[in-house]
DNA sequence: TAAAAATACTCCATAGGTATTTTAT
DNA sequence: ATAAAATACCTATGGAGTATTTTTA
């Protein structure tokens, strides 16, 4: 059985008549009488009752006719939903983010579900890096975006659309320290707690190069905490300060520290080397572009 | 796109190797790769990484595989389901009644639905003939037990198996005329109310023959009615005798008329000429032989 | 008699086989 | 170095076309 015999039995049970049918199908009607046969023989049993000059289909065809369009449908489908994925139109995406990349784009990536649904579903999870590559690996997630600093090396992985961003001190709009004109010591900042996510050796090395033995992570930070979002309540209600991706907080303003902040965090698209990345994944880059990188 | 490339598709998603697959199929393991390939080029994106010794499945070709393999089930199950129907373990069967032919088939048709369920669907309908042949003719009906002389002669029809069963009068056990001795006169018996079905004009010319003027339909019938079943009952409940096919009245005795009732009820089998007969359709012949051909 | 479907035949497109190359472990 | 997949090339099966016959309205 072939899904084109099926067509032709659609397209005759609806016709009645081979030569009609035989001209929509662009076949000669020798062409369909034999397709039809051969199905017939298949099934076992005559579709259809050559009764004259019109052909109309048996009690037994009935039944066939019907299941055959459905599987028609479905056939049809497959190959639609197959295009729709292949443009990423359609599918799904297991996004899994590191805390920073969390907190600016978990909501951006859930409205694109919202706005392609429901051709396309999106899932999100955050966690630490150890955890988010554990699920790449096996397959249970197919992208994530971390800060590849965290990534442990492997060849098995592959980094893509690396986005620098610059790291900074942020308050809450109305903070004391807002109303201190021209630059502002370490010093004067760390009167006030300071918030942060676990922050790599990299950026401690650099706090400690700009801002002397005290800025040392372990030393200076009152939180810490790696769901970036809380920490942002937490600031945006408090005096505390905010040490993080600058345009991560949307409703925090930036402190001018002097020196500036020099260090940058790297954020990168990693999916796993070798394997076909998911084609639903260029929305996901042109989010991170769209998201990140215009700061 | 082929049902032969979606299994192809399938065993290599479940195995992991074209030349382990190639084998299963009993294809060469080249034959199998153009097979993906094809497939992989109409859906636009690849279905399977090939990474080295092993080949698995792109994110695309999980979601693909997901819906190939529900496709095929459907595929099947179609041709299971025709290979059922074309001898008659499936299907639907609907099947218009006379009076007579209700009362005797009825339950062993329903019994059939119960006993080869649930993959054969009967229905039942009892009616007058014109009835019962209007829906033979739009197809609401696949096959009519009927007296033969009650339908309108008609070229469409076909009418087979054809079984002849005597009239005869019975009344319930126990009834006074059970106890009389010897033959009974119709005198006798019209001492008491008759009922029966209505009778066509070759009964009443024969009752008329046999028993005299006063034995026409019209003036001994005290009870008529098209509902066999009925008629039974209240025959089994008063003293009111049975005019009707010997054998359709389990419950009731028969009483010895002198001379014997001649007259014989035909039914038969009634299909459209010239168009294939439901594949459950031999069902209902032997059912049709088995119950009524018996006596 | 005319129109439609079936049959007989011929042909060709494509699925499949064989031999070989490429690739990855 | 070996094992697997891809490629190149060839073959053959079966689907499709043309011509014709059969059927029925």
């Amino acid at each position: 059985m072939t899904l084109v015999q099926l067509r032709h039995l659609i397209s005759l049970a609806a016709t009645g008549s081979f030569t009609r049918s035989a001209r929509e199908a662009f076949l000669t009607q020798p062409a369909l009488s034999r397709s039809i046969q051969a199905l017939e023989e298949e099934l076992g049993q005559p579709l259809f009752d050559r009764v004259g000059h019109r052909s109309e289909l048996t009690a037994f065809g009935r039944e066939i006719v019907q299941r055959a369009r459905q599987l028609i449908i479905d056939a049809d489908e497959l190959v639609a939903v197959g295009h729709r994925m292949a443009d990423g139109r359609a599918g799904s995406l297991r996004v899994g983010l590191g805390s920073s990349p969390a907190a600016l784009l978990m909501t951006p990536i859930l409205q694109l579900a919202a706005t392609h649904k429901p051709a396309l579903r999106v899932s999100c999870s955050h966690g630490d890096s150890e955890q988010l590559v554990r699920g790449l690996r096996n397959r249970t997630l197919d992208a994530l975006v971390v800060e590849v600093r965290s990534l442990k090396p492997a060849t098995d992985l592959h980094v893509s659309s690396i986005i620098e961003m610059r790291g900074a001190f942020m308050c809450r709009p109305g903070h004391p320290l807002t109303h201190v004109r021209g630059g502002l010591s370490f010093e004067a900042l760390n009167k006030y707690p300071i918030a942060s996510t676990l922050l790599d050796d990299e950026i401690a090395r650099s706090m400690i190069e700009n801002y002397g033995p005290r800025a040392h992570p372990e030393e200076c930070l009152s939180a810490q905490c790696n769901d970036f979002n809380s920490l942002m309540e937490v600031v945006r209600r408090t005096d505390a300060i905010l040490l993080g991706v600058r345009n991560a907080a949307t409703e925090l303003v930036e402190l001018p520290v002097k020196p500036a902040m020099r260090s940058v965090s790297r954020f990168g698209l990693v999916t796993l080397a070798n394997r076909a990345e998911a084609p639903a994944l260029p929305l996901l880059r042109d989010l991170l572009e769209s998201r990140m990188s215009s700061n």
